[in-house]
DNA sequence: CTGAAAGCGCTAACAC
DNA sequence: GTGTTAGCGCTTTCAG
């Protein structure tokens, strides 16, 4: 059904060696050969089969890349950024998203190895380092996306967490709020920008309860949640921090379903900068991530990692830039 | 470095026939000979190669996905849930974002049948049909998602976007709005979402003017740039059905920046009820897809016929649901 | 119960 | 210039 290198080379009249030369565009032939196996494989639509390519030793020219979730735009969008430049450098990518399931996590990784990609981008949280361990050690080029490097010595590309964290926090302390309550993930990434978080408070020469402090997983239903906890644990912000536009507009759209106003009653900042930032009203002022560059980067890091092995590994830091729309204003409390 | 099935052949004392056997849970051989092969597979952290079983027949447990855009919350969600639905049974899928390009669409099909995935879903428009029969005839089961099947008899599933389009329509015109612009992409789905829209015209007696049927592709900058073009053509609709959400959100801004008040200056309604639907303010009033029973649906469907090669090839179309929230109200002009 | 051996489709020396 | 051949890691009869 499918041709494979013999029925090329049966039609075109010679031998498969040569077919893999056209295919390849290596060694040496006679222009007339080559042109007369090409129109033979144009004609029988052939496709070389990168299994069996790969099966002898060269690269399947695809990237793994692990998401906790495809459905939460920053990772979408990241996921697009990072397609596209692959794609550009003749790579393709395979998408696995682990739902932050440990199980999941464990055995997309396994899977991406068997099927053999030439690297990876990680850009879950991980929550069995094991298993990267085993990546690591087989030598399998792989970079961290927004997550740092957990203990492996391994390049990881983030944005700078500590200080979005710190510039969130400013903001709304500069706008006179007192009282601000930050939502967290369970991810690495969150406890920069809770440090973050603090180290404002203390150079406004204010403690921060640590009460102020909630974590949940990223969605809209969990920031809806969110906030009702916190007012059922008597908490009346009049800042909230969430970690990422996700809870940030479940907070949104909790605190209007409570009948509060926004931002006259509540100042609320995301983190992310994705598409949803830009369709709430009022627009959600938020901590940017340079999603795209940030997605170029990965890229160009792990092929060059791919092809160029033991590379000094790096931290890469991004800088996170702060983005006022609507959400927030002066406390007036 | 990483191990073979020789390796743990050798450290078991068995020959690479047992090996394969456990690894498969087939054959015959005492109990204690499986355990200690597994034991060593652990030990060595073997993972069996796929495309070296693949080369031998067995298939690569793996779905190719096409899709236009995967930042575009319809296809990332749609993304999420046949990831999700296709891994419960199994199997993982690569994703590839074609970016409406003809190119990319070609480069994508070609690398996923060279990667030899076991089934293809196609979610996007495909431009080139050829690129298609061409899969058709190497016997490759896929199904078409979102898109019809343009002639080769494929099974496909979507929505009923007649159905859908005019039900959309028909809210607007109940509503007393005489004057609706259609903003449609270029894609099938889109023409028959038109016909629905002159369906629910001409019931309600009223013919349509050619002139209010706009084009664009689906991204919000360009439901901005499209209302901007409405108007400036001279058009003054009273309700906007837009083809999809983006453009909805798009028209949204635009409508807001221009000074317009929805929904009482401007009613939209969209297409799909995506994240986006529900964070804008109000609410977004669509038409609803079922991505979750549609991403289920199309995995099953594209599973069974990847196991049960030549089934009847079905046309399955999907309820639209009409989900009314804030940016449509009577007609007051 | 377990192993030997023939492929799967392709690449890369090495011959001719 | 072009063909032969030995693998790549695994599956699958078919012997033993």
């Amino acid at each position: 059904m499918k041709p494979t290198i013999y029925d090329v080379a049966k039609a075109a009249g010679v031998s498969i060696a040569t077919v893999s030369k056209v295919i390849n565009s290596t060694g040496q032939m006679r222009e007339a050969t080559r042109e007369r196996v090409k129109e033979i494989m144009e004609k029988l639509n052939y496709q070389p089969s990168l299994m069996a390519s790969a099966l002898t030793g060269k690269g399947t020219e695809t990237l793994g890349l692990l998401v906790p979730d495809i459905s939460n735009p920053f990772f979408s969008e990241m996921a697009k950024t990072i397609e596209d430049r692959a794609h550009e450098s003749g790579m393709s990518v395979i998408i696995c998203s682990t739902d932050e399931n440990v199980e999941k996590e464990k055995k997309y990784i396994e899977l991406l190895q068997r099927k053999h990609v030439d690297g990876m981008i990680v850009a879950s949280s991980f929550h069995n380092k094991k298993v990267l361990e085993g990546v690591a050690s087989r030598g399998l080029p792989f970079v961290m996306l927004t997550t740092d490097d957990s203990g492996l010595g391994v390049t990881s590309i983030s944005v700078d967490d500590f200080k979005g964290g710190f510039e969130a926090t400013s903001h709304l302390l500069s706008e006179g709020h007192q009282n601000i309550v930050i939502i967290a993930e369970y991810a690495k990434s969150s406890k920069l920008r809770i440090y973050g978080y603090l180290e404002a408070h203390a150079e406004h020469g204010l403690v921060s309860s640590e009460e102020n402090i909630f974590r949940t997983v990223a969605s809209i239903e969990n920031g809806r949640e969110c906030l009702r906890q916190i007012f059922q644990k008597g908490r009346v912000p009049t800042g909230i921090f969430a970690c990422n536009d996700l809870i940030a507009v479940g907070v949104i759209q909790e605190a209007k379903t409570m009948g509060l106003k926004i931002p006259e009653d509540l100042s609320i900042i995301g983190f992310d900068n994705t598409i949803l930032a830009t369709t709430t009203v009022p627009g959600l002022t938020t901590i940017a991530q340079p999603i795209t560059e940030m997605g170029k980067k990965v890229v160009d890091v792990i092929i060059s990692e791919i092809k160029n092995k033991n590379q000094t590994k790096e931290r890469i830091l991004f800088k996170p830039q702060l983005i006022i729309r609507g959400t927030t204003a002066m406390n007036n409390r």
